[in-house]
RNA sequence: GGCGGGUUGCCCGAGCGGCCAAUGGGAGCGGACUGUAAAUCCGUCGGCGUAGCCUUCGAAGGUUCGAAUCCUUCACCCGCCA
């Protein structure tokens, strides 16, 4: 367990620190007490996602090491929108933001403690810029901005060409000041953040000290990608979402079953509460049978665990298991099947005359976006209906195909399943 | 405010009156090889259906037998000049 002022190298070890201001205060300063630090969140989306989870983590690393977290929602962030590379942001409506700020509050409350003497705090930024004047802005936050440090930022450098808004180019005063406001109201002297966000970070760092002659911390955690560099999710067909009914705990799962061998280790670091030692011999283990995927499945285990809870993993890994423990689906038990298809999708269909073809089967599963995809993926010898591949676009399944319990197991390449339940 | 350049399918980027549903690359999807891994190779990659039809090339009009390609207006972006 660490303490206040070695969670510092914990994080290190982990791979969590990116970028870092002064590093040796830094670490000095956590060894002096339960130091209250802050992380943000925008409502850019109706949920968080893989990339808001390492934040999530990172918060209650802190938080066990005795330290005390203050939770933001961005109800005025949310609003501007931070600088990216992808070009100017569309506006969401006030009512959105609004609304995704409740969302994201409660999927945030499930991973701290709101209790005892180091409790967590949400907080949201809405509440002290919504009141404030332009003129006071301009003068008490504006006047700590020279612009020609602004433009010298690489976000902003990058958009120059493409074009940016004032709008999200005015995005670091409001970062910076939320800092300022937090420093003053609650004592807060340390900010973490992705590293995308370090520009605002030191934003931050620097108002404190032009505004009020403080001396304050900040640091950033790297961005998960894949081996190659590229993001994690866009392959996966959406982001990562936390929230369940965007993106099911099975299909959640099998995304961290599915991880490269070479990802492993880091990912066990960023997204465990592992040992260093548990971490260490599971990196090993892989390392020697990679084949067994011990690391990938330690590693699905703990996350969905942290994320949807102990007894979904557990419904979870026994439908993983009878889907692609490569045993005769045949010889499952109807209840077995049933409750692993319904882990892992399942829709129904009518059994009688009017019943349905293969290719209205695909797309009713959701394992093809349209008809034309579904009668490709057949043609391409893609498409299997329970584990036989299917060779005839007209094939319509009927009672004789069905497993026990009136089921029919359609598959997708090698690891898209769902199941049809003939009633 | 003036002049010039631009806006193409998920992304980048060709096309510049018919042969364009639109070259190429990337991503994605499927197959082979495997370990529900990586790399590699092959195929595929708007919708309906397989005769062909329908909807796409910033938006709306127009010219034409026929336009992503020409004209007009509008919106947005970039550059130079005020």
């Amino acid at each position: 367990m660490s303490t206040h002022a070695n969670v510092l190298d914990d994080l290190e070890w982990r791979g969590l620190v990116a970028d870092s201001t002064d590093r040796d205060a830094l670490h000095e300063h956590l060894g002096t007490g339960s130091v209250r630090y802050y992380v943000g969140f925008d409502p850019t989306a109706p949920s968080l996602h893989l990339g808001n989870l390492v934040q999530i983590l990172t918060a209650r690393r802190l938080q066990e090491a005795g330290h005390t977290p203050y939770l933001l929602v961005g109800g005025a962030t949310g609003l501007i929108g931070d600088p990216r590379d992808s070009g100017e942001r569309t506006l969401n409506s006030a009512d959105t933001v609004k609304e995704w700020v409740e969302r994201l509050r409660a999927q945030l409350e499930r991973f701290l403690d709101f209790d005892g003497p180091n409790a967590a705090t949400m907080v949201n930024n809405h509440d002290w810029t919504a009141s404030l004047s332009t003129i006071d802005f301009l003068r008490d936050i504006g006047k700590h901005f020279p612009v020609n440090r602004m433009l010298a930022r690489e976000t902003v450098k990058r958009r120059l060409e493409s074009g940016i808004s004032f709008t999200e180019f005015s995005y670091v005063l409001l970062q910076s000041m939320d800092y300022l406001n937090l420093y003053r109201d609650h004592g807060i002297t340390l900010q973490f953040g992705g590293s995308d966000q370090w520009g605002n970070l030191t934003g931050g760092v620097d108002l404190v000290r032009r505004a009020d002659g403080g001396h304050v911390h900040a640091f950033s955690t790297p961005l998960i990608t894949k081996a190659d560099g590229t993001k994690y999710g866009k392959s996966e067909g959406g982001a990562l979402w936390l929230d369940p009914e965007m993106l099911s705990p099975y299909a959640f799962y099998q995304f961290w079953l599915n991880v490269e061998d070479a990802k492993v280790g880091e990912l066990l670091r960023v997204f465990t509460f592992l040992e260093h030692d548990e971490i260490e011999a599971l990196e090993a283990e892989s390392a020697e049978k990679p084949y067994l995927r011990l690391g990938q499945k330690a590693l699905a285990a703990h996350v969905t665990t942290l994320v949807h809870g102990a007894e979904e993993t557990a419904r979870i890994e026994a439908a993983s298991a009878a889907l692609f423990g490569g045993g005769d689906l045949t010889a499952l038990p109807g209840t077995t099947l049933a409750a692993a298809l319904r882990e892992a999708g399942a829709v129904t269909a009518p059994a009688g005359e009017d019943r349905w073809g293969i290719v209205d089967l695909f797309v009713a599963a959701g394992l093809a976006k349209s008809k034309g995809e579904a009668r490709r993926t057949v043609g391409e010898g893609g498409a299997y209906l329970n584990n036989e591949r299917v060779t005839d676009p007209d094939l319509v399944p009927g009672p004789e195909h069905a497993l026990d319990g009136g089921w029919l197991v359609l598959r997708r390449g090698k690891k898209n399943l769902a199941g049809v339940e003939l009633v």
